[in-house]
DNA sequence: TTGGTCTATATTGTCGACAATTTTGTTGTG
DNA sequence: CACAACAAAATTGTCGACAATATAGACCAA
């Protein structure tokens, strides 16, 4: 499920992506208290590494923790999920602004074969799409940018939050909405090198995007 | 000199501030090797707390690891510098849209008034300004997005990148520029409430800046 | 009952030692 | 001389124990 390579090499990176995983994809409460003691049993390894584990997590907004007192793992709130998804429309739509000037014409290609794929598979549906193909979506105009501090920022940081709050709210399966046409149009401006439009179509489908998951998160409390 | 409040609590804490002011003011080179022995006896404290600092230094991009070899601090080059200021035009764009909506009345009235103080100050140079205030008006443009995602990625993360690239290069003197006029063209737009113009005002600004210190950089080589 | 102080308990912060891995240097062989 | 295999040293990864701090509960006084 995990599109980005990372490969743990050592036992704290092990146990980083499983806590991780676990926190994201709700095993482990929103709001829940990590006690070090308790996952050193748990993962069975020493509390060093549940540490090193929980303090890479902090980087990353997943936990809060307050010094000698412990941490928890963030609350998923309207207001948290506002703020993400507005950081978030600002650094992927850098993103394919520099994805229109950086991608390689065989990289274009190869993402307009994808948004074929994904047409194939939903034709006849009205609804679009699997999470994994949008992510992988994203993914690729992520990478496209080739800016490693804007790809850090969205794959190790960004993205893992914005996967939380979609598992927890539910919003893995298939959502009806243009978001075809949105990314059609945002690969059609990269193939003309229009960063700016590019930039702006991006924007307004993460901006679209937010209000769908923002309705369903108001329409459950 | 720094003017966000990061009160270091616990020991992990005052070696991470000591150890990233000393890498960002230059008096660690950059490229250099992070030996974790050296520094517990440097700082005396134990290899925990020195593991535990660099860690936080690489998830802010200041130190690079490999495991089971070591940590390095980040090299400047031409590439990061674009990077990073193309991940600061994104950013304090964004938050200078959001401080249009979010910035109380009182606080736009004291940005004018931090920036008539600044006039003052430079009054009759024919150079603006010291690092230092440039640094309090963005912070206070960063502060005034209420996003505390964002703040959080600019004041713990980007700053501290962008100020060891201008130390470093020496760029803390006056500046022979047009910032005061941008930083008053960009206050207008905020106290119009007009997000659209000052994000627009906000990168260009970041834009010209980067210029400048890329200048420098490409001299110096 | 309410509020405060003190004690006991639990949790986090810190440390030094050991294990695992990488790097260095040495030796031998072609 | 070049290069491969091996041994030794140095560095990082991991662990369990102790210290410092915060939390929970008991006890007492108003």
């Amino acid at each position: 499920m995990t599109f980005f390579s990372e490969k743990p090499v050592t036992n704290a990176d092990k146990t980083f992506f499983q806590l991780r995983k676990d926190i994201v994809e709700g095993h482990i409460a929103s709001g829940s208290k990590l006690s070090e003691a308790e996952l050193s049993t748990k993962y069975s390894v020493s509390r060093a590494i549940v540490r090193e584990a929980i303090n890479r997590l902090e980087s990353c907004h997943i936990v809060e923790r307050k010094a000698n007192v412990g941490a928890r793992v963030v609350s998923l709130t309207p207001e948290g999920l506002v703020e993400l998804y507005q950081v978030r429309e600002s650094l992927e739509g850098m993103a394919a602004r520099l994805a229109a000037s950086h991608m390689s014409d065989e990289e274009i290609a190869d993402l307009n074969m994808l948004l074929n794929e994904h047409f194939e598979e939903v034709k006849g549906s009205d609804s679009y799409y699997q999470e994994a193909g949008d992510v992988d979506f994203h993914y690729r105009i992520i990478l496209g940018s080739k800016n490693n501090h804007l790809i850090s920022l969205l794959t190790d940081g960004i993205y893992h939050l914005v996967r939380m709050y979609r598992v927890q709210l539910g919003m893995t399966g298939p959502r009806v909405t243009t978001a075809f046409d949105e990314h059609k149009h945002i690969v059609q401006a990269i193939s003309n090198r229009d960063g700016e439009l590019a930039e702006m179509l991006m924007r307004r489908h993460i901006l679209y995007s937010k209000s769908n998951i923002e309705l369903k998160l108001i329409n459950r409390s």
